[in-house]
DNA sequence: ATGCTATATAAACATATGGTTATATACTAA
DNA sequence: TTAGTATATAACCATATGTTTATATAGCAT
């Protein structure tokens, strides 16, 4: 692959926000909403982390009313399987939103 | 994996010096000075890309006399291979350093 | 020892990055 | 239309990163 486009991609991974990020989009899609409310930040914040994501081809995003989900992307890189792996298990935080109803906006 | 631990692999593959280093490199282990020729760039340049490299366990050094050889490590990252393939190929420029004398100082 | 080569480290600086606050846009509901 | 919610973008600022020049360290050769 070229290196610019590999660049993009480690350079896009290399943030702990997201990689935890892509490590719960790993379970299911989320909107920019649900993320604030698991990952304890900023709306602003997370917008800004899923833009570099996009761009970097890692994330795709579907619009639905009100809300846009975001979900993995990453098919132009044939690691990303292997990568997304590696990311710890986040099922618990997953639980975690929807007990807390979290859930419900979306 | 950790994130921690993840987040400096990305970060150390997050920019196309490094890549091209560890592009050369998986051809063979090379001495900074040889990665100084190639790339053309300043010693202290490649050595400080060589230390982060190293400090996420990237590559490996070997002393022999005055020279330090650098070669792939990254045995702690189950992805390692993968991502690896993905880089372009360097031969031509290792076979241009050999062509023009670059290898003989080693 | 002395000088030479290879490499590492430090200091200084410009640019990139990530966070915050404020504002703009897009859609929904009334 | 107006108000409300979800998201994106812009401006600002502090910190991180990469490059350069200068200097220090380590090993070799004489």
């Amino acid at each position: 692959m070229e290196l610019e486009q590999l660049a993009e991609c480690y350079k896009a991974m290399a943030d702990k926000t997201r990689l935890n990020i892509l490590a719960l989009l790993r379970h299911e899609e989320l909107c920019v909403c649900e993320l604030v409310e698991i990952l304890q930040m900023t709306q602003p914040s997370i917008s800004q982390h899923l833009r570099k994501l996009k761009q970097a081809k890692l994330v795709k995003e579907r619009r639905n009313s009100q809300w846009i989900f975001y979900s993995i992307d990453g098919e132009i890189y044939p690691f990303i399987k292997e990568n997304l792996e590696a990311l710890p298990d986040m099922s618990e935080k997953i639980e975690q939103l929807k007990v807390s109803g979290g859930k419900v906006c979306c």
